[in-house]
DNA sequence: TATGTTGGTTGACTTGGGTCAACGGGTGTG
DNA sequence: CACACCCGTTGACCCAAGTCAACCAACATA
């Protein structure tokens, strides 16, 4: 099984002013002012080694996490072993939400390459959404993001077939590697075929045969986890006319 | 098609602090002090009759709903008019959180009975997060715990099979009864086959199926939308261990 | 540089659940 | 109170995706 939780904290203090990823962030539409003040909330960095746990479901919820470097999945577990993965998360985006509710954490978060994020204590953020005007709204946009992100997945999950979903989830990564100024066509996935086959509820032979099809159909072209979309517009038609689906 | 938005506000203020579903709504865990002011908070309710609409994918966002009586489903529909049932809601369950991160709703709320709101205006409700110590962290709470119940729902869609998913779901039902005060062995669905269906991902010939199968096989009696769980545990064994799955 | 291990691909076969169709019972409307 | 329509059930058939298995490529470790 995996290692324990690495805990690497770094002395030096993260600044929002400065960091590049303001735009996607929890910081994203607050003013200079406000920018200038969130820089007490983020307490310190923490870097997390490839297949090692930011969190676990179960620990204790103290704080939540924003991608500083890196990215990571989600996944809950059930008894019996089954395993679902309920997210892939990129720089900028926020880790963590999920423990609000109880108070301990729902899911396990787990760094699929190397990885850093800030540390922003809850309790802080509370009491700084108090005072800062933007950082609440902004909080809880970040929140309801991820309610609509949700019922997005479960769409893919409870109408389209395997071909639409793996299109589907080809597009959203393309669309969030546009968003940190990457290429939109071409990009290495981080994740295995098994990993995307749990997250789009299909086994991983699946998976692997739709890449292979979307190459035949000359749509993609990809080599293990580098993908190119040769036409994306041909993966929107695939998922808009369902084939006869169910 | 349905009949648009019928817009019944009821002149009379709801009063948090008299109201028997605090233990399960907003207020929950908050001071007597604190409900007195959140009394302020609950503008009006209002009425959505059987079928009609709370809200609507693209509407502008507002406010939020507290259920007072009644109960909705919520859906969002792909533009080949795929749909995809994301949620049933109960009394003190909350409607609309899907709007604050576009500033407009992103799925249907449609009401399965005669129905009744209180419509909580979200100006309102930040302004206040800012005063009420505890209100603030109640809503982030309620947020949460959408996120996890969601993450639920993918583990369900994502690795369960046909009957797991029924289970799953009646289970959850009369958790959610019995929460109420009803008993948890019988109750009133009021959601047709159809919408279980795209609930779970199934069709609804599936879910009828199923329904047949668990009274074949001792573990329920239904007729209609009216259910009696007979053995719980036998629903809970299906789950856990998966007979074979995907 | 050898070597084990993990990840990915492909083929052959099976099956759970979708599809299509017929039918019957409830229920809400005029 | 009657009629229509919607909702639910059941059967026969089919197909998309799962299962099992073999094999190969990449990569990490010795």
């Amino acid at each position: 099984m995996r290692a324990s939780v690495p805990i690497t904290v770094d002395g030096l203090k993260s600044a929002c002013s400065q960091c590049n990823l303001v735009e996607l962030c929890l910081p994203f539409g607050m003013s200079d002012r406000e920018l200038s003040r969130l820089d007490e909330l983020v307490g310190a960095r923490r870097k997390v080694k490839r297949q090692h746990n930011l969190y676990r479901a179960g620990d204790p919820f103290e704080a939540i996490y924003a991608i500083r470097a890196g990215s990571f999945k989600t996944d809950v577990l059930l008894e019996d072993g089954r395993e679902q993965v309920t997210g892939f998360q990129m720089t900028g985006e926020i880790l963590g939400l999920d423990g609000i509710s109880t108070e301990s954490h729902s899911c396990n978060a787990v760094a699929l390459e190397d990885s850093e994020v800030c540390v922003i204590a809850y309790e802080k953020l509370e009491q700084m959404s108090h005072e800062i005007e933007g950082l609440q709204l902004q909080f809880h946009k970040v929140m309801s993001r991820e309610i609509v992100r949700d019922h997005g997945v479960m769409m893919l999950l409870g109408s389209m077939r395997a071909e639409e979903r793996l299109a589907a989830f080809l597009l959203n990564m393309s669309q969030r590697f546009t968003a940190r100024g990457f290429s939109p066509s071409e990009f290495n996935l981080r994740m295995t075929r098994e990993e995307i086959g749990s997250y789009l509820g299909l086994k991983l032979e699946t998976v692997s045969r739709a890449f292979s099809r979307f190459q035949e159909d000359g749509l993609i072209s990809v080599q293990q986890k580098h993908v190119h979309l040769l036409d994306p517009a041909g993966l929107k038609r695939l998922i808009q006319h369902q084939h006869g689906a169910r």
